[in-house]
RNA sequence: GGUCCCAUCGACUAGGGGUUAGGUCGUCACUCUUUCACAGUGAAAACACGGGUUCGAAUCCCGUUGGGACCGCCA
């Protein structure tokens, strides 16, 4: 299809859209971008963002992964409109709470033809498998049970054997859809699986809960990544057989590693929340996200965009229908420009759980503001702060190098430090401006100036050649400690 | 291996028949700042390849190559 039809076709429905992750225990960034995708396109419609747990996987349940997943979100300012927390007349939203619906459309599917009761046990399938894969075949499910009698499945289910049911699809024939990201995408039904509908616990697989779900809450719009593709035909064939209307689907690209492959642990930090612990600010983190794989487009250059903006101009037709990869470089830049940009009080009650245990007493709030506001510059993320406070928490100042020593040892060294003393003591507080006026004077009365005059001093007081300004540093020192710290080398 | 998807600087991308192929990150240089950083200016840097279609193709079509996803009683 042409990609650019119309992502909504009926305007007389509301929009809803759902984010539906299984709860393992951490957001993945790839579905922080999911989600995040949904939400701007429901608020873009003025629609519905639903969330739903779809927690059919017993083995894989994860204590407290649902109050996480809900915390994170929410963190950054990912909210829903119905979901677990806030209800809604579509529930419950727990897939697990779901199950007697499950089992009733798969009833209605074996009912008319379009399921199967099959009873191979694991190890028979992996046989199969095995097989397959040495004769180079495509793995899956040859379709063994299709055609059991009646009579042979009775007497099955009579002796408790276990049983799934398995979706029977039709052969021969095609499948289509049109993809509001990736287009018209086509496959046969003969490479399709007989996929598993309802496990042998009672539980439904992914693809049966999604699609009845979906049609149950009136979703309008799946938004999802782009490894549901290849289920995507069985999902159809799913609302076929149940009478269902196919709601409209778009698969958002991958999230790559630097090797282009799907995003992974192995290669960096995947879950939400090791981002957010490092101190990436939210505003940062959403905006940079939001900029992989969709774009304004139309020669737009602005690439800063607050959570509003990016309502008002999301639109899925703008999605990328390629890949991207994770780039931990621009989303430090990113971070860096609105820490450097964020206003400094708020900045300063964000950054307090990074000053802790560094020896700064973040009760003196002015004093924190100040420091924060010389080292922000510096800062990728918050996380980074102690290791920029290190001059201002040294007891003893601790020189980089020997080389500077010389420096502190030279001659004009000792009278500029002699003269600073002098003058920094008469004054009543040290702070920016009376600094200023002091080192002017000291330079015209010892006639030392330049590097002579202010590397020795950045060095006395920090032991480094480079830091935030000096004029900053000493009046967070105060006079005290910068005259104790230069009369040391007179 | 089978099915499906994808293809513009190293990365994110704009552009979608006629452009000196634009921007951002990163890299490099210079300027500013008597430090580093910040900021500013500039530079290097791309249409995977081959065929069509067309007066004209990065743009449309086909093929090749390359990459990726999926192939579970996981989602």
């Amino acid at each position: 299809m042409e990609k650019n039809s119309k992502e909504v076709s009926d305007t007389s429905t509301e929009v809803r859209v759902r984010f539906a992750p299984s709860p393992t225990g951490f957001i993945h960034i790839g579905s922080l971008r999911t989600a995040l995708f949904n939400l701007l396109f429901a608020r873009h419609h003025g629609g519905k963002n639903i969330l739903r747990i779809e927690d059919t996987d017993q083995s894989r349940k994860v204590e407290g992964a649902v109050e996480n997943l809900i915390k994170n979100l929410s963190l950054l300012d990912i909210n829903f409109d119905e979901g677990p927390l806030q209800g809604g007349d579509k529930g419950p939203y727990y897939q697990s709470e779901r199950l007697d619906i499950y089992k009733k459309y798969c009833d209605d599917l074996v009912e008319k033809g379009a399921a199967y009761y099959a009873f191979d046990t694991p190890e028979e399938l992996d046989e199969m498998r095995k097989l397959q894969q040495l004769e180079g075949r495509q793995t899956m499910y040859d379709r063994r049970a299709r055609d059991l009698s009646e009579e042979e499945v009775r007497e099955n289910i009579k002796s408790g054997k276990p049983y799934v049911i398995r979706l029977k699809v039709p052969l021969n024939e095609e499948v289509k859809f049109d993809d509001l990201i990736k287009g018209t995408i086509k496959i046969e039904t003969n490479n399709i699986d007989d996929q598993i509908l309802l496990k042998s616990d009672g539980f439904p697989t992914y693809h049966l809960a999604n699609v009845v779900d979906d049609h149950l809450m009136n979703i309008t719009h799946i938004i999802r990544g782009e490894e549901w593709v290849t289920s995507v035909p069985k999902h159809i064939l799913l609302y076929k057989a149940l009478g269902w209307d196919v709601p409209k689907m778009a698969h958002v690209p991958l999230i790559l590693n630097k090797d282009k492959t799907k995003l992974s642990k192995r290669q960096g930090d995947v879950a939400v929340e090791d981002y957010l612990k490092k101190g990436y600010l939210k505003e940062a983190l959403i905006n940079f996200m939001a900029l992989l794989g969709w774009n304004p487009g139309e020669g737009e250059e602005q690439e800063f965009f607050s959570m509003d903006e990016l309502n008002k101009r999301f639109t899925i037709e703008k999605v990328q229908s390629s890949g991207a990869v994770f780039n931990i470089d621009k989303l430090n830049w990113m971070n860096n420009a609105y820490i450097k940009n964020f206003d400094l009080d708020k900045l300063t009650e964000l950054s307090l759980p990074y000053f802790e245990n560094t020896g700064i007493d973040t009760n003196d709030k002015e004093k924190t503001k100040k420091i924060l506001s010389a080292i922000r510059v510096y800062l990728n993320k918050l996380d980074e702060i102690p290791e920029q406070l290190k001059i201002f928490t040294q007891d003893e100042v601790e020189l980089e190098n020997n080389n500077l020593k010389e420096i502190l040892e030279a001659e004009t060294s000792k009278t500029v430090f002699r003269a600073l003393v002098e003058k920094f003591s008469a004054l009543e507080s040290l702070n920016p401006e009376n600094y200023k006026l002091v080192l002017s004077e000291v330079q015209k009365e010892t006639g030392i100036k330049g590097k002579q005059l202010f590397k020795p001093l950045r060095i006395a007081l920090t032991g480094s050649e480079n830091g935030p300004e000096l004029p900053l540093i000493a009046e967070i020192f105060g006079k005290e400690k910068v005259t104790d710290l230069i009369s040391k080398w007179i």
